[in-house]
This record gives structure tokens, C-alpha cells and sequence, in this order.
DNA sequence: CAGTGGTCTAGACCACGTT
DNA sequence: ACGTGGTCTAGACCACTGA
């Protein structure tokens, strides 16, 4: 009766490339090694540069690639496990694996959503602390914390006007304020112009941001909202330590 | 000298592009309204559909835009916060809006990194259970939970041998177990075709997969890992309750 | 400078949902 | 059957990196 239809693959070619190249991934690439151009590439598999392009765009956004303009496109080291505070760590700083460097410290209006959640008028004045999260010498988060001048009271006024060292005693300042909770919240999101390159990204880049509520004593003691890099971290939130497997892994290793 | 550039932009039309429709979606459109077609709307600004497109899928992914084939491009709502489960809660499938529906139950060997973490052998055999979560008459994410044998001794194995009735005989024999703690990561992935099937996605639409691993007294009782719709969802933590902003509100209402 | 990935074009055809 | 978004092609040029 009907044709026979052999290899009625009636699946993307991307969707099947990304397949192919993710098993040779594994068999046969190293962490680090570089892969051949895309243009090779697209040669080789005989699709046209888009197509093979939508492949590796997937295999990065799953952190199996990194793809640098000028350089080339190299097999991605598997994702880093970021501990993202729980309730108990208080504010963010202390631990060993979870460096969060001050960077700046401006004072301007927060967005209208930001001030609401401060319980602050919109046009009224907030300290800004730009902070960057490093981790193995990796730059893997940026974070804009939202800081009412309400919250750091004793901040003197004659200290830096700006830049880390008065991000520093923005900090300083909410430590001694203590902490009361956490309220979190983790989104899918792209990379601002000013974080993306923080994270040495194109802007567009996909990131985890994750929006952090501070309570302290008298409320709303700050809002953090930090944007990760997707393609490189996996965020953990741990009662007890951090998992140790990774989605690729189970991905790679369910064959 | 030089010559004048006027508008030397510098800055890709996509992301120029991405702006401008941003803009007047939040001035010009309503939730659910109907965007018009591509072909329409690339011809409007002077673009070849492709560059259109990247503007549209990067608004996608920040849960701007919904795109469905055969219908068009609707302006979504805005995100859900989707409550993930803290340590007191227990296993999830309790709450009001945390509704987790069994879907089946089979049994087969778990891929290899779950089974290192379940700490049973490679070629053993693990219940899996398939669950669906709801929210809003939507499902919002897919889930695979790994018991083995070992957690659930007291499972008679004259039950359904497969099936919802066989998953919810699984989750009753879990709950009898208690539950001492549990730890928790996040991160970026690509929806499997049979995940994105329940969750009414194409294969490759973006994901956040969490995964879970439940210990009880005797140890890991269970490994969860869960696809949830990055373009629909905000994953909340919370201490004390979810936030009540998003991150594309944030954006929008920084102007 | 050469080589890489990033952007962009102007087409074509296909799969799907609705009518 | 029609209109939608999804896939795919075969080019072109640009921006960036590194030798």
C-alpha cells in the first residue's frame, strides 16, 4: 500500500543533531578540548550553519558547551554546585565556597516593584550595592542589593560616596542589623547589558535569577536580586550539603 | 576627519528590536492579547523574520510572550509563583495549590547517577513514579520519583502493578515513612519529549529541573527530579511566604 | 592578520490548529 | 483549506580574539 517511508525521522534535524553530538560528547571529547568550527561542522553533518547552530545552542543552554566569539566552541567542565543561603546562613559572605565581593555603592530610587516590596515611597533614595560572586576565581553571579537608608541607620554620611569600600560598610551595617527570614524566589531570565559583562556573557544570556528578600527586626531589611549564570551553575539549596549529581550527568548516564 | 555616524547603534537589531515590542507590550497590549503575525510584524519594522524571531523567542523566555504553532503569539500573564517544598513541609502533595496528581507507576533500573545517590546498585530495580503538578489548571512541571524497593517494604506487590493506583499506593507506603530531610538544586535544562508532551511544550523548550533527594531515618528514601516550565514559573523558597514580584515586572517597572 | 562565533537576509517548505 | 509558528537553506557581513 503506502510508501515505505524509511527514516521518516519526522524529528528536527537539530533535534537529532543535538543528539549525535551530545553522544560525542561523551565518547569522544575531553573537558576543555576544542570542537571543530562551525562551519566544518555544518560541512561535515551536511546541514546548513543555522541548523547546526540551533544544535549547539541547545547543548550550551544545557551547559555541555562553551562557545567564545573569536576563540572557538569547547566542551563545557561539568555544572559548579553554587549553595544559595538558606535561612540559617544569614546574610551572604561568610562561607569559604561563597565569595560575594563588594564592587560599588550608588544611591538612587529603586524600581516602583523594588520600593513597594521595601515598604519605601517610589521616588525615595536607596543605597545600591553592586556585588559579584566569585567562585573557583569564576565570576558566576552579579547582584544588585537594594538597601533603605531606613536599614542602615549609624551608616555615616562622611564615609566613601560611593564605590566598595562604602559597599563594604553597607554590609557591615546590615550585619549588625541581624536577620530574621528569607523569602526567595528563582526565575528564568536574560542577561541585562551591565551583568552580562560581570559574567564575561552577551547580553541575552540566560540566567537564574533569584530574588531575595531580607527580614529584619522592623521588616523588609533589603532585597537582593542576583542574576547566576545558567549555562555554568546549578543552584543548591541544601538542609544538609549539596547534591552531588548533576541533571547532565543523569541525562548522559541514562543510555 | 571621520566620518559622522549617525546612529551607529552598535547594538544588535534583535536586541534594539526586543526593546521596542517590550515597550509596547506593557503600553499597548493586554494579557491574552494576540500579537500580530510574524511575517506582518517583521515586514513593519523592516526585518528578515529570522531577526524577528530572535526577539520573540528571547521575550519568550522571559515570560513575555507565548507562542503556540497554528494559533499565534499571545501576551502571557505574568509568572506563577510555584511554592517548592521546604524541609518542614514534607512530601509534596499536600497543600491547596500544590497539587501533584500521580500519573503511573513502573518499575525499572534508574540511570546510574540516581542509582549511585539512592545508594542501590546499578541493575537494581527502583519504583518509578510519574507525577504531574497543577497549578491553576495548568500543568506547570513533570516529575520522575525514584523509590526503591527498600523504601516502601511494605508494598504489596498485589497491587496494581502499574498505574496512578500503583503511584498512589507508593506516595501512601512514603508518607508512612516519615521524612527526615531533604536537599534541593536548580538548575537550567531542556525539556525530554515526553516531559515536554505533559507539559504542552515543544521538546527543547527551556525547563527548570529540580532535583530532590529525600532522606528518612534509614537514609535516601527517594530521588526526585522535576521539570517545571521556566517560561511559566517563579520558583518560590520561602521562610514566610512567597514574593509577590517578578523579575520581568521589576524590569518593566524600572523605566 | 586570519579565523572564530554572532548577526542578518530572503527566500522555501513543513506541522499544526482552526475553520 | 487556510493561516499560524517551526524548521531549514545558502549565502553575506560584522565583531572579536589571538598570533
Amino acid at each position: 500500500m503506502g510508501t515505505t517511508q524509511l527514516e521518516s525521522v519526522q524529528e528536527p534535524k537539530y533535534w537529532h543533531l543535538k543528539t549525535v553530538l551530545s553522544e560525542a560528547l561523551d565518547s569522544d571529547f575531553a573537558v576543555g578540548e576544542v570542537l571543530p568550527n562551525e562551519r566544518e561542522l555544518a560541512a561535515r553533518f551536511g546541514v546548513a550553519r543555522a541548523t547546526l547552530r540551533q544544535a549547539l545552542e541547545q547543548l550550551e543552554l544545557e551547559g555541555r558547551l562553551q562557545r567564545r566569539r573569536g576563540v572557538g566552541t569547547t566542551v563545557a567542565p561539568p555544572r559548579v554546585g553554587v549553595a544559595v543561603a538558606t535561612a540559617q546562613n544569614g546574610w551572604a559572605g561568610g562561607g569559604p565556597d561563597e565569595a560575594w565581593q563588594p564592587v560599588e555603592c550608588t544611591t538612587a530610587t529603586a524600581p516602583a516593584a523594588i520600593a513597594a516590596v521595601l515598604d519605601v515611597s517610589a521616588d525615595e533614595e536607596v543605597h545600591v550595592v553592586r556585588r559579584i560572586r566569585v567562585t573557583h576565581g569564576q565570576a558566576v553571579a552579579a547582584e544588585l542589593l537594594y538597601v533603605p537608608a531606613s536599614s542602615v541607620p549609624e551608616l555615616s554620611a562622611i564615609d566613601a560616596p560611593s564605590g566598595a569600600a562604602r559597599a563594604r560598610s553597607v554590609m557591615r551595617e546590615l550585619h549588625r542589623r541581624g536577620l530574621e527570614g528569607q523569602d526567595r524566589s528563582v526565575e528564568l531570565g536574560s542577561a541585562r547589558a551591565d551583568d552580562a559583562k560581570e559574567l564575561d556573557r552577551l547580553p541575552g544570556a540566560p540566567v537564574l535569577v533569584v530574588t531575595t528578600r531580607y527580614f529584619a527586626s522592623a521588616g523588609t531589611a533589603a532585597v537582593s536580586v542576583a542574576t547566576y549564570r545558567a549555562d555554568t551553575c546549578r543552584l543548591t539549596f541544601g538542609d544538609s550539603g549539596a547534591l552531588e549529581i548533576s541533571h547532565d550527568e543523569q541525562e548522559r548516564q541514562a543510555s
